[in-house]
DNA sequence: TATGCAAATGATAATCGTTCTTATTTGCAT
DNA sequence: ATGCAAATAAGAACGATTATCATTTGCATA
């Protein structure tokens, strides 16, 4: 357990939800969660925790970087341990799943275009919508 | 003016209000429109629309193909007048200005991935957040 | 170990983008 | 000109998120 000094080290007090949000996403299945999820997922656990703090928990979270916040279709943000590097997504039609994936001549292409049209990246999100082919796809969505 | 051809061909019919909101997008400087940005427009050319006129316009245009939506961040949608060609965006941090690019090269990669981890491409979207490094980026955001 | 106080929490109201509802108006075929 | 389905405008309703604020908690200090 050494969630506290991870805590500590964002300058955040180790309180019990910010114990209970870490844990959750260090030790869930799904990498990905929203604070919807986040929040049904304490309160199935017996936790007491309220919305707003999910919310607050989480976006300190991703301030500190202990957590990287994606837009996907939907509407909703979705949350990811920050694993520190760097990988996009490919997000399951069916069933919601998200994979990853890194590609580094995706990668390489994307600095050399930005450069040409006179930018300079902050970061940047590659998110690709798709049909699962696989039979062990679990259709739960 | 062809726009009404444009809507029967999509089976609306040539209302006031739609025809506006495709002549601003084709006739609008910015081709990167959020729904508000429409509203607002629509009423500074002192035309009376309603809001949910437009949400409803826009939607049924892009369901048309006319117009494609966009996830930028910062929750809201933003919409362009469809060409017919698929290309990825980069939006200005310092100005919000969305410019446009293609690269056949990551899209062969993007399919090349998807193929190998078991999917069949929908949609995807590349989005790059960036410092422009140009003097006349008008940091008007 | 008791205590004080800033920081954190939880309940709830508020906000924002968007969609729904409904009574009224409009395009357009007759 | 007329009828009617389709479209509209206004505002209520909605879902995700943020702000407010009185109460509770972590934790440094006595």
């Amino acid at each position: 357990m050494h969630q506290p000094e991870h805590l500590k080290s964002a300058g955040l007090k180790s309180t019990l939800p910010r114990l209970k949000v870490l844990d959750l996403f260090e030790n869930s299945e799904e990498r990905h969660l929203s604070a919807e999820d986040v929040y049904k997922q304490l309160l199935n656990s017996g936790e007491d925790v309220g919305l707003a703090t999910v919310y607050r928990v989480l976006t300190q979270f991703e301030q500190a970087g202990l957590l990287i916040r994606h837009h996907f279709e939907g509407g909703k943000s979705v949350f990811e341990l920050n694993k520190g590097e760097h990988h996009d997504h490919i997000v399951c039609l069916q069933c919601g799943h998200v994979e990853e994936f890194y590609d580094a001549a995706i990668e390489t292409r994307q600095e050399k275009i930005a450069t040409e049209l006179g930018f300079a990246i902050r970061e940047h999100s590659l998110h690709i919508y798709a049909d699962c082919t696989k039979k062990k796809c679990p259709h739960r969505r």
